[in-house]
DNA sequence: GGCATTTGCCTACAACCATTAGGCAGGAGC
DNA sequence: GCTCCTGCCTAATGGTTGTAGGCAAATGCC
């Protein structure tokens, strides 16, 4: 009965290095425990129960995400923070499937006040000030850019854009432009 | 050991309201089994497995959907039909979330390719030829349609906007309204 | 160092879900 | 009336979650 050292923090790396192989869905306790070549009881002195696991994994993938876009829009202004922003939400979903999967879990509200998901919005609406929009626009325009972003990003994981031209890139670049262009258009100043 | 008439279309339709009440996650072959008061290995005649059942589901709900989105566009043109088109997919999501949970099952290329998923394509290039916009945008405007719509309700459905102000019909009409705007700018007619 | 306590991993067990094999009876066709 | 097919059944297996209780290694205290 050696001691492994197991901890939550550890669990939840590799729950999330799994979501990547094999799958969100597929993260289990079960399987955890078979990774970490221990019985699966053992597991649940570190972790409340199955959702626990999960719920920690998305924490964990929410507060990843948040730093890498923290980090790609630094410096940035204008077209170039939204064309940052919106890369890091792609890119961090194509490296690191399985977490943005995890990352989309529906958290409860608590949980969810306290996570990095309100440093998503934060900094959605930093963009936003590049364009000075007034209230309630201003909101209107972190949703849309929200469901613009996430959108597009479950439909190419999903791979709906896989079989038809033209390449993925090309219309997220289309889009970020529009987008770009829509929101001067809505600007408050003239 | 009374005949029950079991179909796979009457358990399939059981299916997708069992989705709607209780979340597409937990209609199981086990619950399905309870629900019509049969043993479960009974359903097993009707189904290949639980996969298949998710399937039926989910092209019940893609086929569902497209019939609303036609009957909803049917007569219309321009701002007017991307409306109906919008809120054609919100309020079904609305009404029957457990559907249209199902209807984004991951499908494989074939299954996908032949079901009504293609229509929901067909319709919005229609919506899109009333503004005239030349390829490759008329694709990469469907592929941003498909995103802003899909990614809003989901996150509605998630709940993202239960707790701030304002209202989430009045950011959706805010965005088709933007959307309407970005591609009349974005024709080729001048 | 010796000893008590805590803690990490264990075995055993119960419940639920998916799936397969094989049996029996009700209804369809001749 | 007889046969055959089909629909529902029982039985059994294996995987997953979760709880209870045990034992030994690590920790802390003197």
């Amino acid at each position: 009965m050696e001691r492994l050292g197991l901890t939550p923090e550890r669990l939840t790396r590799a729950g999330a290095e799994m979501a990547d192989e094999v799958g969100f869905d597929a993260v289990t306790v079960s399987a955890l425990a078979r990774r970490f070549d221990v019985k699966v009881p053992s597991l649940y002195s570190h972790l409340k129960n199955s959702q626990d696991l999960r719920t920690r994994i998305a924490l964990f993938a929410l507060e990843e995400l948040a730093d890498r876009v923290a980090d790609a829009v630094a410096g940035r202004a204008g077209r170039d923070a939204l064309a940052a922003f919106a890369d890091a939400y792609r890119d961090y979903a194509r490296e690191h499937p399985g977490r943005y999967a995890a990352a989309r879990l529906r958290l409860d509200p608590d949980t969810a006040a306290a996570s990095a998901g309100v440093r998503h919005v934060q900094m959605a609406r930093a963009i936003l000030r590049g364009y000075e929009l007034d209230e309630p626009a201003a909101t209107h325009a972190v949703r849309m850019l929200g469901s613009v972003f996430h959108g597009y990003v479950s439909l190419e994981l999903a791979g709906g854009f896989d079989h038809s031209a033209p390449d993925a890139r090309e219309s997220w670049d289309w889009i970020v432009d529009s987008l770009d262009a829509l929101l001067r258009d809505r600007s408050s100043t003239p």
